[in-house]
Parts: C-alpha cells; structure tokens; sequence
DNA sequence: AACGCGGGGAC
DNA sequence: GTCCCAGCGTT
C-alpha cells in the first residue's frame, strides 16, 4: 500500500476515534440477526427513514426464529411504507433459511452470508464485518463517493469496470485487522463529512491530499452514467362495496408494489373524468350491465416513485349482491383492511 | 450490461 | 425540480 492510501485509511481511523459521534442502535451491535435485519432495512434507505422501523421490527421479532415463524402479512404489514418491497419478501426467506437450513445459528461465512436472499456483496461485507470482523471492505453510496473524491476518479460508479475498480481500491485500504471499525468509520464519515452536497472540506482531515479538493471537483465525482426517466400512469381505483365490505387484491406480476394489496384498478395512459371512465372497456365489461351507484370520488393524488409519478383517483361504488368478485379479488370488512399492507398512496386515502 | 424497484429529506 | 439514500434481483 502506497503513502497516498496509507494516509487515507489513517485518517479515517483518526477522524472515527476523535470526531465521529453519530449514534445508532445498531451501531456497535454483536449480534448478526440485529446487524442483518438493519443492513436490510437499509438498502437505500436513509438512517432516519429505517431508524423506526428496526425498533418495530427488534420489538416484534427479537430472535430469528421469531421472524421466521411470523405470518408474511403480518411482516408485509410492519414493513408498509418503507418501500421496495422486494425486501421484504427476501428477508423472510433468508430468516426461513437460517431458521431451517442453519438451525437458527446466523452463518459465520461471507460466502454463506451471501448466499442468503437479498444479502448482496454490501450487506454481505457488513455483516461479515460487523459481527465476525472478517476483512470485507464495504462498498456503499458513502464509499463510492469518499475513494471517488478522494483518488480523484471519474469511472461511473454504475458501470462494470467501476464497480470493480472501485471494489478492489476499498479493499486495499481496508485496515484487514479492524475491518468492522474501519467500515463503520467510512460510511459514517461519508454521512457526516464527505457529504454529497455541501461537504465539510475546510475542517476535513483528508482535504490537504484529497484529489477532488485540491482540484475543486468535489461537485463532479463521483460519476454516475445512468439517468433515469420516469413516466407518468393514471391509477383509478374503484372501491366496489358491497354490504360495508370492499373488494381487494395482492399485487402480483412484475409491477410496482408486489405483495401488497389494493382495490379494483383500471389504468388510463391519461387522466380521465368518472364520466369517460365509466365509458371505458374496463368499467364497461366489470359493472357495464348492473345497476352501480358512485358514492364518491376523489380527485388525483400524486405520489412520486423514483421511475414513476403515479396519479391516482379513488372511486367509491355501491354494486349490487349479483355482482360478482373479477378474477383474484376477495370482499374484505374494514378491519381485515387493517391488517393487511398497502401502498402509501391507498394508506394516505384510507386515513382521510 | 441494463433495468426496475418506494418513499422521503435536503437543497 | 434534482439528487441520492448502509443495494438487490431479474432480464
């Protein structure tokens, strides 16, 4: 290892000892179930954000077993809101699989950490290093933008050859004696010093070598190649009431949301009026023949995905006995919709 | 290699 | 609006 890393690794090891105090209750944790379950919540999740829901989850399921054994609506229930959902279903997998497969003994293995569903190459370094200490550099948002910054290098951090290059630099700076102290420290560094905006450069231990300080591209790096466009949908959900009870489905398919529940959907590629809807294909072949009578309707609502921007308006429907349930819906009492998970934007129409 | 996946906070 | 957050699995 050359001056210019040694340098690095030392001052994050300094900076940690004598200027972090970024508190967090699973900082410091021994415990591989309670690291997992963090490092899952997450993943692209601020620490606020996850902060609650770790505390609900620890409370609910202190043991894995107990995470294994809980019934999926349940945890689909407690995991309403936090988002990518896709989490959460491996999660329980992965519990199910150490509850099973491990004997509710957390494996002690990078490569059968990694092995576990939703434990990419990030979680797999934490938790190995976190709770066994094992030399694994992890690679987050935080890292790419400290070794970034501070090697000066503009490969996209969301190519191939970035992901590589940028593993194999964390890996070389990374103090393999104190691997769980090392990460914490960068990530937390990146958090609180390295920021991506407004990063603290004049009280950094790192600026008088840091390449993207001394050439004023702290803005520029890192790199990122990908830039998304997001299209717009038109959601009209109609809530077909029968007897005080409502229609509802689990969202299946390769859609947003899968997992959880909403009520009947009809998708416009515009916004449309209850009029024009009522016209429509969909509307006509559900309840074109039967005697319906619209109670309410709500006008959109916006809720920004990262991909999307979905604008959804609700349609409350009295339908008569003789309509019958389309394909993969079931009549649910307002208390069964406690229980269940929906998406925010039907969770913030539910509450009004 | 590229894409899709939530929700929210900072600016 | 834009960026990005203790990323991952699928195609």
């Amino acid at each position: 290892m050359n001056d210019t890393k040694r340098f690095f690794t030392d001052c994050i090891l300094t900076w940690n000892r004598l200027h972090n105090s970024r508190t967090m209750p699973w900082k410091g944790e021994k415990n591989p179930y309670r690291i997992w379950l963090s490092e899952i919540i997450l993943q692209q999740t601020r620490v606020e954000q996850g902060w609650p829901y770790y505390e609900r989850f620890i409370g609910a399921y202190p043991t894995v077993d107990k995470l294994a054994q809980a019934p999926e609506e349940e945890v689909f229930r407690l995991w309403q809101g936090l988002g990518y959902y896709a989490r959460c279903k491996n999660m329980l997998a992965a519990a199910r699989m150490i509850s099973s497969t491990h004997k509710n003994q957390f494996p002690k293995t990078y490569e059968e950490i990694a092995a576990l569903k939703g434990v990419g190459a990030y979680t797999a370094a934490a938790i190995a290093s976190f709770a066994f200490n094992l030399p694994h550099a992890v690679l987050d948002g935080n890292v790419y933008r400290v070794l970034a910054r501070y090697f000066g290098i503009d490969t996209p951090i969301d190519s191939t050859a970035g992901k590589k290059l940028f593993t194999a630099l964390a890996n070389e700076v990374l103090p393999k004696d104190q691997a769980g102290a090392y990460n914490q420290a960068i990530m937390d560094f990146g958090a609180v010093v390295c920021k991506p905006q407004l990063p603290l450069c004049s009280s950094c231990l790192l600026a008088p070598r840091c390449e993207a300080f001394q050439k004023g591209l702290t803005d520029l790096v890192p790199v990122k190649s990908k830039k998304l466009k997001i299209k717009k949908r038109y959601f009209h959900y109609l809530l077909l009431e029968q007897k005080g009870r409502v229609f509802i489905r689990k969202r299946t398919g390769k859609d947003i949301w899968q997992n959880l529940h909403e009520f009947f959907l009809l998708e416009t590629s515009a916004p449309a009026t209850d009029a024009a809807l009522q016209q429509s294909a969909g509307f006509q072949s559900l309840l074109g023949h039967l005697d319906y009578k619209i109670v309410d309707s709500t006008a959109e609502i916006k809720q920004q995905l990262t991909h999307q921007t979905i604008y959804a308006r609700f349609i409350r429907l009295q339908v008569p006995l003789a309509f019958n349930a389309p394909d993969g819906y079931q009549l649910v009492t307002e208390k069964q919709l406690q229980e269940l998970a929906f998406p925010k934007i039907i969770v913030d129409y539910l509450q009004r």
